[in-house]
Order: C-alpha cells, then structure tokens, then sequence
DNA sequence: CTGGTTTAGTCGGGCTCCCGTGG
DNA sequence: CCCACGGGAGCCCGACTAAACCA
C-alpha cells in the first residue's frame, strides 16, 4: 500500500501514531490485505462476520473425523453474542477457544455469535475503499510512508538510540521507527525503547497518553472488589476418614493421612517451610576412562587423549546413534569446538609409538571405536540376567536412599531430582546456537545448599565444600547450581507428589476456575479495545484474543544465544500470513521449536488489526506487537484477577474443554470404550495446546502393514463375494455388479503379490514344522523323514497356489466348504466387514495420533478432579487413566472431589 | 535481571499384548 | 480345546533436563 497522503495529514493526525484513528480504521477495512490478490473489501461488506468457520486444514494431525466431532459440541457452546454475554453465566462458560475449529456448518449461528459485527464499521463500497485507502491513510501511517523510504535506515539510527538507553544490543528486536513515534501513546504497556526517540517526532501528545489511562484505573478498581479465592471448606476429619479406607485400596504407602487440601492454613503465603532437612545431592561417578584399547581415530590413526578430553570424545561418540544431534553442523561445530579447547589444554593426543598427533580437523575424527565400545556394555548390560540386574540396582537405591527423601516441615517428602546433572553434550532444541556444547560436571563448590537452620548440613565430598548454605524459607529447593552454557540454575525440588508441589498444583487449577468469573468481562473489553484508539490498546486486546482462542503462549522476548522461537507478544511479520477476509494461518516455531501451524478464522477487527500491526514498514524479522510485551499484558491481565497472566487461560481453556467434552459424554459401552471416549477428549485438549511429539521412527512402516491386513480383508470380502456368485449367479443382478467387482484401490498385482505371501508363508510354516520334527527324531533316536515327506506335506502350498491361480484366471471363485450357502457367505460378510471396520478405525486413530503427545496435557493441563469426576460417574477404575506416578501426583484431586464436582 | 517454578519433548527400559507352539 | 510359555513388537512410563513463564 503505498500512501502519498501522508505527507499532508494533520498534525493532529501525525501524532495519532499511537492513535490508530477511524479514518484508518476504515481504510483498513477496506484495504486489500498486504499479500492481497483479492480485490478489497468487496465481498465482505455484510458477510458474516467473524468466527465462521474454516476448516483446519492444516493441522495434519486432525482428521476431518475428529473435526467433525468438535465442530457439532462447539456448536451448541456458542450461541450468544459477546455483548448479550456480560449478563449470561452461561456464556461465559464458552472459551473462545472452541471456536476455533468450527466449521462452515456454523454459518448462521456464527453471525448471531458476532456481537462485533454489529459494532463493525458500515460496510464500505468497492468505490469507496478505492479512494479512501489511500486518502485517509491513518496514523502512523503517514509518517510511516514518507518515512518508509528513508525507514529502513532511519530505523537504524532508531534503534542505535535505543540502544544506547537500552544498552543491550537489541538487535534482534528491530523496534520499527513507529514505533518511535508511537512512543507516549503507552502509559500503560511499556516498551520503553522507543522513549529514546523522541527527538524525531515531537509528541505534544502528553495529554493524549492520558486517555489511555482510564481504562486501566477502571481495571485497577476492579481488582480491588475481586473476591478472595475460597478455599474449600474442609471436611470434618471423619468424613475424610472413611472415605480413605476405601480408597486406600490402592496400598498407597499411606502416611499420616494428612490433607493439606483441607487444611486452610497451607497453600498461601509465601513462607514455604519451617523445618527442613535433607542430605543434599547424588554426584553422578567420575569417568571412568575407557579401556586402552578403544580409542577415537583421528585421520585412521587411533589416538591416546588425557582422560579429560577422551571424555569429551566420549560424550560425543556415545551418541553416535542420534543422528538429529550428529548430523546437526551447528552441533558438530560446538561441539568440536569445545573438545578442541580441552585438547589444547591437555596436549591433544599421541599416537600408538607415542608421537603427538594433533587434531584439528573434525572431518577426521573417528569416534566409532568409541560408539562401539559403548554400545557393547549397553547390550551387554541389557543382557544381564534378570536377578543380576535387579542386584545393581537395589544397590544403587540403597546408596541414593539417603537422598531421595527430605523432611518438610516434619513430613517426609520425596525429592526430584537429587541427581546432580552428569556431564555431556548439551542438546539444545530447535536451532539453538549453543547445542552440542559442553555441559562441565558440577563440582560442590557450584552447589548452593538450602536448608532449614536447625538442620545439619550435609557434607560435601571429601576435599570439597558447598558454594553457600541458604536458610531461604521463600523458597522450595534444596539445592541449586547454575549451569556452565546459558548461565542457567538448576534447582533441586521436591517431586511432584509432594504437598508443595500439590498445593500449587491445586492453586493453579482453582486459579484457572476462577477466571471462568471473569472471563465474560475479558472478553467484552478486548472486544470492546480491538477497536481502541490507542495502538498499545489496540494492540493488547489483539493479543489476548489471540491467547484466549487459539491457546497461544505469553511469547517473552528470547536473547540472541537462544533457539528463535515465538508466542503470542513475540510473534513476528512473518509467523502470521492474512487472507481476506478473515482468515489468519499462523506458523511459527513456539516453545522446544516446535512447529505451530493452523489456519483459522478470526474476528473481523482482529483481523484488521493485525493487517494494521503488519503494515510497513513492517516487514519479515518485525514484531507484531510491537507496542506490547508480556509484562505488561500480565499486568493488565492481573487487573482484572489477582494472579492472572497469560498462561493461566492455557489452563483454562484446556479445563474448560476437557470438563465440557466430558459432560457431553453419555458413555455407555465397555470400560475400554469409557477409555477411548476419555482418550478422544484428551486428544482434543492436545492438539488445542498442540501438543506433539516425534513420530515413531517405525510409524510408516507400522502404517503399511496395516493398510496390507486392511486390504487383506477386503480382498477376503470380495472372495466370499464371488463364491455368493458360484452358488447362485443370480445375485450380480440383484446386488449389482459394483458390488462384487474388486475395490478399485486394489490392483490385480498386489491381489497377486497378497496370494503369493499367502501361499509363502504356508510353505515357511511347513518347513519349520518339518524340521523341528526332524530334530526331534534325531533327539528321540528315530531316523529322519524323508524329502519326499516335505514334498507331500508342501502340496497344500502348491494346492493353495494353484487355486489362486484358477481363480485368477476365471475370475471365479469356488465357495471352499461343500456345504456353503449363500446365507453362510453373508455371515462371514458380514463379519469380514466388521473387522475391516475395527481395523480401519485403529488404523486412522494411529494416523491421527502418530504426533499428538497426550501426556502433557494430562499432566499439567486437564485439571485432575475432572477426571476423577469421570472415573467415578462412569464407574472406570482410575488407574486407567492415571498412572502410579500420576496418582500420586494427584492424590489430593482424587481424594477430594465426588462425582458432582465441576471445573 | 535474577531467580524460581511450571511446562515440555525425548529417550531408554520394561511391561503388555499378541501370536505361535507345545503339552 | 485349554493353558502355559517364549519371543517380539509396540506402547507406556518414568527419568531427565531443556525451555518456557513470570515476579
């Protein structure tokens, strides 16, 4: 879009940088988007807005099965308008975020679901935006262009003052020179860099930033009168009681019986701890060096390193097996690197008559010896018998004993990870720049120990001693060190199981329910500032909308030696791709660079908003949000609820859905359909986090011997078809030819190539058979049978194949028992029929499975009690759902809630 | 920003389930 | 025909630790 009109606006106009004016609103509207091949405007004008459906195309891992299923429960959860909402529970009770998914089918409704459009602009004439876009340019706009030219490296010199106020480089975060501009509009987000620029534009607008204020007084008044979580009311002890024994079934170790989810004084405040007492960290062993023998090549020459780099080498050629690491260059290059920097430090290496060899090049490095060496004590390991094996490791529970459990206020409780993290390659994800680096082995004298006063501190290593010994009741680790590569700390807590670790648990969770309160509210007013005046705003309301709907994380800014990946306020130019009129596809790599790619139906103003956050200068590399960071949506957001932030409507909307799904539930069937129906559900709340995991390195293969017992079957079908034939030929009539022809998908050759297996497998059958008996014989003294007794028994084979053949060629086929009739081949139809239907089933659950990960979600997603909930109403033993571990983690969910509970 | 806590995917081991075999 | 058993493929689970979020 190229506005001459710029230079002309207004003063008043000019500033409106952080004001995003009507005009521009308007013009927005109507201008074709940046991408546009479709003509502006036109079509949409009295569409229905917003919301309608598209289907999800890309999402690879949902089917149009499931799909469908969303579509018809999402369906009845919307049906009122954000406005009629304020005032109806029930609305509020719809997260946004189901509407994702919906579907064409939705048409009518989604209208009647628009409140906005009704506060949309009046539809703009083909004409109209013709002029108009370029007339009224807006806001920044016009600075924008007559600046767009000189931009690019105005933006420079822009940044160059940021920087100097910010001093660290902000490079990667190219701060458009709008931004700039826009700088006072922001009271209330602060993204201070662009206070730097004030000299270019001068902002009279001082006054104007204050508008923006009352908003936000408005929010902070609100919180004043938010109401105080409850906390649940505690049982009187004895109703707890009994209802522990029968559900101590379970032989938990059963302690004391204590239920900090009852007891009101736990679970706030921010002293975590009176008492504590632990014995501190397992070290993992020193290197053992390998033996003399197995050593790394360097240009075919094996070499002696000192222990201290022959570790390193180590680390690398025992994973010689992940190829994603090893055949990463960024990893190789760290990694090298690295070891050569200890080389240089020990010598490098000498040869077998002890000439140094040098390494310098990593080309020549040879680490298999290494691998194979490795390799060989894992499988042997692996070997071990299993008595041996379970003697090992009793005798490492026996040495880390001691460690694995603390005293906590006087109650034992299990520790995480007491483990110090061994030495290794660091596996950094995605494209980070500082995978394969080396990860130091942790001396003591890294290690801060946190510990109650009364306590006896343990002992470090003989010869060592502890970096510090902390009395910090605020906190809840036992240990901490920072790490060698990102300067990161790694704390030593409690297990999952544990009271503390539950307590938040819980209060995250109530946390979550407690926004179903507000929800209703939120979402007026992002509705309501997806329209504001002011940019950061504007800006803001986007961003939570987008949070709300489509489960996007916080997205906080990430530093220059980290893997580039993105959320919600971080999302660039490029991660988000519009289509008129309403269609967004996101695709961006968010957290563990894992990729995020979904093309979904937005609001109307979202979507013009977003068209306005792209407009250039903005270009690939440039923040969407640029007037917003995560902060301060968390701030605004905790306006409106103590402890509010953006994670917490992940957890929310995952709760919301999981408890509705499973509301909608009438399962009837089997206790494993009860856990197919629940796994469904859980599938649903994956893939809205989008969760995913690798797919199983056998997973085509898998898939393609299934697809052969699937088309194994139907060819069966078609054989019990044509022997319905040979008994009464009349039925091609009456049935219709299509009905016995061959399904088309199925080609003669791999008709011929399933009959030759076939008739194989019979023949390798025979074979062993034979000579199993063969050896018998020779065991028992008896003489062996005869080759011609092979023959004899392999004429079934041939029988079998000859058979095949004839039909073959006949396109006939004789029904196989003398007293078939065609009622007979009906049944085995019919059953025929069934387990291809089973099969396929399986078949696309796998399909559709292979990259959903479902654990996540389970564990820190789906509030418990809703599952719990589940077990007991449809009478399913929890174990199916949750594992030992899970159990234990969520023992305060299970024991605390009936079958009326609701999220 | 540092520091602390939650969320996340991978990996390897072992368990489960299925099948064929032998009794 | 039933059952125990062995073997193997897949799947589940827990351990591990990286990577988020957030005050």
């Amino acid at each position: 879009m190229s506005d001459s009109s710029d230079d002309d606006k207004p003063l008043a106009q000019a500033r409106s940088d952080e004001r995003v004016s009507k005009a521009a609103d308007k013009a927005l509207d109507k201008m074709a988007p940046s991408k546009g091949h479709t003509k502006p405007g036109i079509s949409l004008a009295n569409g229905p807005v917003t919301q309608t459906p598209g289907e999800s195309v890309a999402r690879p891992t949902t089917n149009g099965h499931t799909n469908g299923k969303r579509k018809a429960s999402m369906t009845n959860g919307r049906g009122k308008s954000y406005k009629d909402a304020s005032s109806s529970e029930s609305d509020s009770d719809i997260p946004l975020t189901k509407r994702r998914k919906t579907s064409k089918v939705n048409h009518e409704s989604s209208d009647e679901d628009q409140p906005l459009a009704r506060t949309m602009p009046p539809k703009v004439t083909a004409s109209q935006i013709g002029e108009e876009s370029d007339s009224d340019v807006p806001l920044g706009q016009k600075l924008q262009k007559e600046k767009a030219a000189i931009e690019k490296k105005a933006e420079k010199t822009a940044k160059a003052m940021r920087a100097e106020e910010k001093k660290e480089a902000t490079t990667k975060k190219t701060k458009r020179p709008v931004a700039s501009d826009e700088d006072d509009d922001k009271p209330l987000i602060v993204k201070r860099k662009s206070k730097a620029a004030p000299a270019r534009k001068t902002n009279s607008k001082k006054e104007e930033s204050d508008s923006d204020e009352p908003l936000n007084k408005k929010a902070q008044a609100k919180k004043a009168k938010s109401k105080a979580v409850v906390t649940p009311a505690k049982k009187g002890k004895k109703a707890a009681k009994s209802e522990q024994t029968q559900e101590d079934i379970e032989a938990e170790e059963e302690e004391d019986g204590y239920r900090w989810w009852e007891d009101p004084s736990k679970g706030d405040g921010t002293k975590k701890w009176t008492t504590l007492e632990h014995n501190g960290v397992v070290f993992p062993p020193d290197y053992e060096p390998l033996p003399k023998h197995v050593k790394m090549k360097y240009d075919g020459v094996p070499v002696t390193l000192d222990p201290e780099a022959e570790e390193v080498a180590y680390f690398y050629g025992s994973m010689l097996n992940s190829t994603h690491n090893i055949e990463n260059p960024v990893f190789n290059k760290n990694f090298f690197a690295d070891f050569k920097e200890v080389l240089d430090q020990t010598g490098h290496g000498t040869d077998r008559n002890g000439n140094k060899v040098k390494i310098t090049k990593f080309e020549k490095c040879d680490f298999r010896p290494i691998f194979e060496h490795v390799d060989a004590e894992r499988t042997m390991k692996k070997a071990l018998p299993a008595a041996e094996k379970k003697a090992l490791k009793a005798k490492k529970d026996e040495v880390e004993a001691p460690f694995m459990y603390c005293m906590w206020d006087g109650r034992k409780q299990k520790v995480g990870n007491f483990r110090v993290e061994p030495p290794s390659l660091f596996r950094g994800r995605g494209e980070h720049p500082k995978t394969g680096k080396v990860k130091k082995r942790v001396q003591p004298e890294q290690i801060t120990i946190n510990i109650g006063k009364e306590a006896t501190v343990p002992a470090p290593p003989e010869g060592h001693r502890w970096k510090e010994i902390k009395h910090d009741q605020e906190g809840t680790w036992l240990a901490m060190w920072q790490e060698n590569i990102n300067g990161a700390y790694k704390y030593v807590m409690l297990a999952a199981n544990s009271d503390v670790k539950g307590q938040s648990d819980h209060k995250k969770f109530e946390k979550a329910r407690e926004l179903k309160k507000h929800i209703d509210k939120i979402r007026k007013d992002y509705n309501r500032d997806l329209k504001s005046d002011m940019m950061a705003d504007r800006q803001r309301a986007t961003a939570v909308y987008l949070i709300d709907q489509f489960a996007l994380r916080a997205g906080n800014e990430k530093g220059e030696d980290e893997a580039d990946t993105v959320g919600c306020c971080s999302l660039k130019f490029e991660h988000i791709t519009l289509q008129p009129p309403d269609k967004v596809i996101f695709d961006f790599l968010g957290k563990d660079s894992i990729r995020f790619y979904d093309e979904v139906t937005v609001d109307r103003q979202v979507f013009k908003n977003l068209r306005l956050f792209k407009k250039e200068p903005k270009g690939d590399g440039d923040e969407i949000f640029d007037r917003l960071t995560t902060a301060g949506l968390n701030k605004y957001l905790g306006s409106y609820m103590p402890g509010l932030t953006a994670k917490v409507f992940r957890t929310y909307n995952a709760s919301w859905t999981m408890s509705k799904l499973l509301q909608e539930m009438k399962s009837t069937g089997t206790v494993a359909e009860k856990v197919a129906d629940y796994n469904a559900a859980n599938r649903k709340v994956a893939i809205l986090c989008n969760h995913k995991r690798t797919v199983a390195a056998g997973h085509a293969g898998q898939m393609e011997k299934l697809q052969d017992r699937i088309n194994g079957i139907r060819y069966q079908q078609w054989r019990t078809k044509q022997m319905m034939l040979s008994i009464d030929p009349k039925l091609k009539k009456k049935k219709g030819a299509e009905f016995f022809a061959l399904p088309k998908d199925i080609s003669q050759e791999w008709v011929k190539e399933f009959q030759a297996a076939l008739v194989e497998e019979i023949r390798v059958k025979i074979h062993k058979k034979f000579e199993k008996e063969n050896e018998k014989r020779v065991a028992d003294g008896e003489k062996e049978m005869k080759a011609k007794e092979l023959e004899e028994r392999l004429e079934v084979a041939d029988e079998l194949e000859a058979k095949y053949k004839a039909e073959n060629k006949s396109g006939k086929v004789q029904p196989e028992s003398k007293g078939a009739t065609v009622e007979k081949m009906e049944q085995k139809l019919d059953s025929l029929v069934t387990r291809e239907a089973t099969m396929k089933t399986q078949s696309e659950d796998k399909e559709n499975n292979k990259e959903v990960a479902l654990g996540t979600s389970k564990i820190n997603y789906i509030d418990p009690r809703l599952t719990v909930v589940f077990s007991k109403k449809f009478d399913v033993p929890i174990e199916k759902f949750f594992s030992k571990t899970l159990r234990e983690k969520f023992e305060w969910a299970i024991k605390s809630v009936d079958e009326n509970w609701e999220f």
